[in-house]
DNA sequence: TAGTTGATCGTCT
DNA sequence: GACGATCAACTAA
């Protein structure tokens, strides 16, 4: 069966429905003619107001802007000085919030993945570092998709960047867990990901 | 293999 | 002026 493109109303529900059920799905970048494609195993919630972690927590800013705009927007940020973090946006118009796309297992274009993760640093991945350190974290997949700042606020029904539908990941098969990487909020049990997957983040 | 640290800069206080 | 939704190299054992 062919895979379709996910539709505005997915994206405009409770964020942690969202954020689990973007499990599975397979995000897609067009690069220069070429499909880069990763299947989605790891994401974080962000609930605005609600989240002491969320950029959105203290209201909106220039930075955060895009959070505002409403489910199905790419809110990529920069952060520690050389990361960048792809962000889905979820909820309804002003809610200021947004999933974090945290890991991805190839699929399709991984030689240019490759290609894109050596260009960007000059460090060469040999035997042990293989397609499991391609996109198995945040900045690592916006590096290996070539996501950067010029994507901020891709309306991820265009042709660009989008996700495809995929069959919906059993309930037994989604773990959640605490968030990482944050200091507020950590009890918070934000984190989706596919349980025993080996592209998961640590 | 676990734990520590340097790189590096936009954004908010 | 401080720090962060990170990563990879380096150190010690």
């Amino acid at each position: 069966m062919k895979l379709k493109k996910l539709p505005r109303s997915f994206y405009r529900r409770p964020t942690l429905t969202v954020a689990k059920e973007l499990l599975g799905k397979c995000l897609v970048r067009n690069y220069k003619g070429t499909r880069l494609v990763g299947r989605i195993v790891e994401t974080e919630a962000y609930l605005g107001k609600l989240d002491p972690a969320s950029h959105t927590f203290r209201g909106k800013t220039k930075r955060n802007e895009v959070m505002y705009w409403g489910g199905g927007h790419l809110y990529v940020y920069f952060t520690y000085g050389m990361h960048f973090c792809a962000n889905v946006v979820t909820g309804e118009k002003e809610s200021g919030e947004a999933v974090l796309i945290r890991a991805l297992e190839p699929r399709e274009g991984i030689e240019m993945m490759v290609k894109n993760r050596s260009d960007n640093r000059a460090k060469q991945s040999t035997s042990r570092s293989t397609l499991q350190n391609l996109a198995n974290g945040p900045a690592k997949l916006c590096e290996a998709l070539s996501i950067r700042r010029d994507q901020n606020g891709t309306d991820l029904l265009g042709d660009e960047v989008y996700l495809l539908d995929a069959p919906r990941i059993a309930a037994a098969e989604v773990k959640r867990s605490t968030r990482i990487g944050i200091t507020n909020g950590k009890d918070k049990k934000w984190r989706f990901t596919i349980k025993a997957n080996r592209w998961v983040s640590r």
